[in-house]
DNA sequence: CCGTATCCATTCCGATACTG
DNA sequence: CAGTATCGGAATGGATACGG
C-alpha cells in the first residue's frame, strides 16, 4: 500500500481536521471564501491553481461538508460554493494561522494583507488561550490525554506530558 | 515550471504560513513536539511516517525556523529536536484546529484525545476572536484590507468584503 | 537507536484542449 | 464563464537496505 497515510480514524483531533481538510490548497479556498469569493473563476483568478485541481478540491470540500454548492443566482446553469457551517468554523482556525505569519513570517518593513474589524477599521485582538477558569494558557500549562487505541467506548486513557494534541 | 505553487512572497500571510510549514505532515510533527516528542523514533513511532520522509521534514521545519535540533543530552551523538519560539507559537493554530476536529470530524459518542488544562484537568475554553475593544467578532464583522501588488513600501490598499485573508 | 541513500508506485499539479 | 478530460514532468511518500 503507497496511498498516502490518511487520518479518517485516528483518535487526535488534530490529525481529523488535517485529515478534513485535505490539503493547503484547501485551506486557502476556504480562506477566499471567507473574503467572499464564491464563484470557479473567482476562486481560479485568486489562487492561481490549475482548472482540474481546484475542482478536485472544491469537490473534497464538499463531500468533507466545509463547502456546499448551490446553483448561482445569475440564472445561468452555474453554481456557487458557499462555507457551510463546519467550514464557518474554520474562522478561528484561519485567523490564528494569519496572526502567526504576520508575526513569524514577513520581515519587519515588508507589507502584507490584514484582517480588520470593520466596526473599527483596526485589527483583531491576538488569539489568546485561555484555561476554563479564565486564566491564559501556554504550552507548558497543558497536557493530552490519550485514548487507548480502539473501539466503541474504549476507556483507558492517560496524562502525557504538556501537549496540544 | 511545473514546480508546485509557491507562497514565499505572498502578501497574504496565511500563505505565508501555509508555505513556511510546508505540509499536514509537518503540522502533525509539531503536535507531537508540544506533546513532548523529541526523538526522530519518538515522532516515527507516533506518526507512522516513513524515515526517509520524517527526516525531510524535520530539516525543512529546522530551515523554516520552527524547530532547532541541538545534541541529545544522553550523550550519544544523536540529536534532539526542539521547539523554537516561532515553534511555539503555533500553539493557537494547532489547538483551533484541535478544537474544530472536535466539534466537527467526530460522531457524538466517538472517543478522542484532549488537551486539558493541567491544573484543573479540565478542557482549556473555546477558542474566541475579539475585536481590538474587546467585543466578540464573527467572519462577517471582518475586512480583508489587500495590499497591491508590489514592490518596497507599496502603498495602495482596499478593504474587501467580510474575510479571513 | 538515529539517521541517510536508493528505489519505485502513486499522486500532484500545471498546461492545454475541449464542451456547454 | 464553468467546468471536464487528458497528458506529462515533478514531487510525494512508503519500503528497504545500509552506515554511525
Amino acid at each position: 500500500m503507497v496511498a498516502r497515510t490518511r487520518f479518517d480514524a485516528d483518535p487526535c483531533p488534530v490529525a481529523r481536521s488535517v485529515n478534513a481538510i485535505g490539503d493547503w490548497w484547501s485551506l486557502l479556498i476556504v480562506r477566499d471564501a471567507f473574503d467572499g469569493s464564491r464563484r470557479f473563476g473567482e476562486f481560479q483568478r485568486s489562487l492561481g491553481i490549475a482548472k482540474n485541481i481546484l475542482a478536485a478540491r472544491l469537490r473534497a470540500l464538499e463531500e468533507a461538508g466545509v463547502l456546499r454548492s448551490a446553483p448561482a443566482p445569475d440564472g445561468g446553469s452555474r453554481r456557487e460554493y458557499l462555507l457551510t457551517d463546519k467550514g464557518r468554523a474554520l474562522f478561528p482556525v484561519i485567523v490564528a494561522l494569519r496572526q502567526w505569519g504576520e508575526e513569524q513570517c514577513f520581515t519587519p518593513g515588508e507589507d502584507h494583507s490584514r484582517l480588520l474589524d470593520r466596526r473599527t477599521g483596526r485589527p483583531l485582538r491576538r488569539v489568546q488561550l485561555h484555561a476554563a477558569d479564565g486564566r491564559p494558557v501556554e504550552p507548558e500549562d497543558t497536557v493530552v490525554e490519550k485514548v487507548r487505541a480502539a473501539e466503541g467506548a474504549g476507556q483507558g486513557t492517560a496524562a502525557e506530558a504538556g501537549g496540544a494534541g
